[in-house]
DNA sequence: AAGCCGGGGTG
DNA sequence: CACCCAGGCTT
């Protein structure tokens, strides 16, 4: 007996689900992979032409194991985060190592890849493998927190209750089970959405606390404040990243100052980026007082 | 549990 | 301008 959402949810995936090339039936583990991993935090229509370039370029782990680092970060472009490019290659070689190229089929191993966390590891067992296991993104959980609770988004930190809660109305059979996992991450992309949910489409709207409730305004909605953009080490990080990827040669510290004026920001930027492995400082010969470091993508 | 880590599209 | 997006890792 499937939970009473089930039904509903699968037969609206069956008209509504969005033609994404990772999930079509060709598309090899390792292509889900590389999509769950740019999907983390970087919308569909982001990813969709920067999947493509990269599948074409890199079809296996073989492939972007083998790759120049910077090609990776150049590739990645502006998707966001570039530490998942680095780790995204570091499972490629990860894999070459230790799994003889293969993807591995079991949520362990893919948990021990560097940049999977519990979601994507989740998500690459049901889309890649086709086996039973709890999805739980932002989608699915605003979904259920709707649903079943009755609030208009779901907490700020996931509980232990709530992945409870939502493997219990995971299916039971694999082929099931998956399915539901893209349907109701679907819902939650296309009608259940965070801004302006479409409740009139909704093929689960007539079973929904939250709408029967009369749609309540998030409870805690004045504690979710972002951290703000201009000026932050963040887009000081990305000004730097990004004249590297433009640049054919290295770039001196100098130069990057015209995109990061506070010298002590731009140290502190610099060190942060070497520590993360996304950029390299040339060798440079103290002898003659060299006064203005030279850095470069990894190689 | 909280903070950090990019970037762009949208209301 | 604030908010959101198929999260993960560190402290």
């Amino acid at each position: 007996m499937p939970h009473p959402l089930v039904p509903p949810v699968l037969d609206w995936f069956g008209t509504h689900a969005r033609d994404l090339p990772w999930r079509e039936p060709r598309c090899t583990p390792w292509g889900v992979l590389v999509s769950e991993v740019m999907l983390q935090q970087t919308p569909v229509v982001r990813v969709r032409p920067a999947w493509e370039a990269w599948m074409a370029r890199w079809p296996t782990p073989a492939d972007l194991a083998a790759a120049p680092t910077a090609d990776v970060l150049r590739a990645w472009d502006r998707l966001g985060y570039p530490r998942r490019a680095l780790r995204l290659q570091q499972c490629a070689r990860h894999l070459v190592d230790h799994h003889d190229g293969v993807m591995p089929t079991t949520e362990d191993a893919l948990l021990a890849l560097p940049g999977v966390g519990a979601y994507t590891a989740a998500a690459v067992m049901a889309f890649a493998h086709g086996r039973r296991s709890v999805v739980l993104d932002t989608n699915v959980r605003r979904v259920l927190a709707r649903t079943l609770d009755g609030v208009a988004l779901p907490h700020p930190t996931l509980t232990r209750p709530e992945h409870a809660r939502a493997e219990a109305v995971v299916p039971a059979d694999d082929a099931t089970a998956a399915r539901w996992s893209a349907a109701v991450m679907e819902l939650g992309a296309l009608v259940c959405t965070a801004r302006s949910p479409r409740c009139d489409v909704c093929p689960v709207a007539d079973l929904c606390r939250w709408v029967a409730d009369g749609r309540p305004v998030d409870a805690h909605a004045h504690r979710r404040r972002r951290q703000g953009w201009a000026g932050t080490d963040r887009q000081a990080r990305g000004r730097v990243m990004r004249a590297l990827r433009t640049s054919d040669h290295p770039v001196p510290r100098s130069v990057m100052a015209a995109d990061v004026t506070d010298p002590g920001q731009l140290g502190r930027v610099l060190d942060g980026l070497v520590a993360d492995g996304l950029i390299t400082p040339l060798v440079v010969d103290h002898a003659h007082g060299e006064d203005d470091p030279v850095y470069r993508l990894p190689s």
